[in-house]
DNA sequence: ACAAAAGTGTTAGGCCTACACCCATGA
DNA sequence: TCATGGGTGTAGGCCTAACACTTTTGT
């Protein structure tokens, strides 16, 4: 796709995709990566990372490949979901521009976030700075879709470390949902779903008790990935 | 928009919509609303009504009107819910296109299908005929996420007439779900969300037992559109 | 009279929720 | 020694699922 000119008998809009991606640690809690815009419009303003679509690729690869230009930052296939279209009218000031928006959730740790790139930062959802075009709009609809979403699919495969323990887990489901969950009634339940199992190394850190370490089973996430499941809370 | 000679630097895809409209009747159960295709490519096959996407519109506006223009059909804009983008590069033979696809559940009474506008014909989800483009795949997205809105949101009201039976909504969830429930255990279930009103008028009509009628309470019911609720099955 | 459709209630089991105490460690 | 964080089990209530018989009417 070279810049040149591009002539049709009806007037189409431009289409651009852009990355929702959520990343999760103790300390910030649930984080979206944000690049900062370098060019106008919205110079200066935060926006998700995305841009363009070319000719001859699917809205979701051409997804990644933006993602993976302005964060370097490689995220598998199968973990990006897509959120929807945005087309108001007037959503970009250069003229008519749609979007579809996609989403995923990552390890924070893998995103060497803070100065690569174009400016690739991560901002805890609680304290996000102004944002280009529509994308308030988008991430609003993307933690919606993200609350839904946590009854039906494991997660935390993606967002959490390799192994885990059981109130890191909590917190993050709590940190999603913004609600708070009895500490036993939570372990039960995720128990249950035979989705955990302990690690056997019981570390011997620095924690006042130590905590049990989980991982997810591999093959009963995937299972579960593609069935779905339901938990209630 | 005039048909015309529209030049820009880059290349950009053709953006259409698509609606898939549900509709359910007793005789035929789950029905999509399909037109006939006039002009090729796919000329003879049968395809959801959308079209290509005007510069001043969203592509819920343009759903709408293409819906409108094709099917003499008015769907509120309340009931219509977006199914996602579909953007397979060869997925349309006359070039890229993508399509934001929409969906909508209504009373098939209220579509005179079957020989105005465009060919507007109502087909049974069992007896479907080939269909034009990627709408095979956008079906099957469809019937997927109407079984998981089902769920979440009190359905019935678009699909079924003014007032209805207990055995009717029982039908209509086991069309939609494919499954078989306990006709006492539905009953009770239903009755214990509060959306349901019997109906004074207990017609003297051909049935062996004369069926109780019941209509959804309407503000009940934009109370748990809005908000949601959570159905076992 | 018989088949078909609709109405009705109970019981057992599982899941959810709420709740309190103990232990180990670091300060 | 005290505050903190983590581990553990139980009892009550609610919801779910399974289940059978009666009534009416059309054929």
């Amino acid at each position: 796709m070279e810049k040149g000119s591009y002539t049709y008998e009806y007037p189409r809009p431009s289409v651009t995709t852009d990355c929702v991606i959520f990343g999760y640690d103790v300390k910030d809690g649930l984080s979206v990566l944000l690049v900062e815009r370098g060019i106008d419009p919205f110079k200066g303003c935060w926006a998700f990372p995305g841009g363009f679509l070319k000719m001859d690729e699917t809205t979701e690869t051409g997804a990644l490949r933006e993602l993976k230009e302005e964060t370097e930052f490689n995220v598998e296939k199968d973990f990006l979901e897509q959120l929807g279209c945005f087309s108001d009218v007037n959503r970009d000031p250069r003229g008519r521009v749609i979007t579809i928006a996609y989403y995923a959730l990552v390890q924070k740790g893998s995103v060497k976030g803070g100065d690569d790139a174009r400016n690739a930062q991560w901002y805890p959802i609680g304290d996000i700075p102004q944002l280009a075009f529509d994308h308030e709009k988008i991430l609003r609809v993307a933690l919606k879709r993200l609350k839904e979403q946590i009854h039906f699919q494991p997660i935390g495969f993606e967002l959490l470390p390799e192994t885990f323990t059981m109130p890191q887990l909590q917190a993050l489901y709590e940190a999603i949902l913004e609600v708070h969950f009895d500490r036993r009634n939570f372990a039960n339940k995720m128990l249950k779903l035979g989705l955990l199992e302990e690690t056997c190394e019981r570390p011997k850190n620095t924690a006042r008790v130590i905590p049990v370490q989980y991982h997810f089973n591999p093959d009963k996430y995937k299972e579960m990935k593609s069935k779905g499941f339901r938990l209630e809370f």
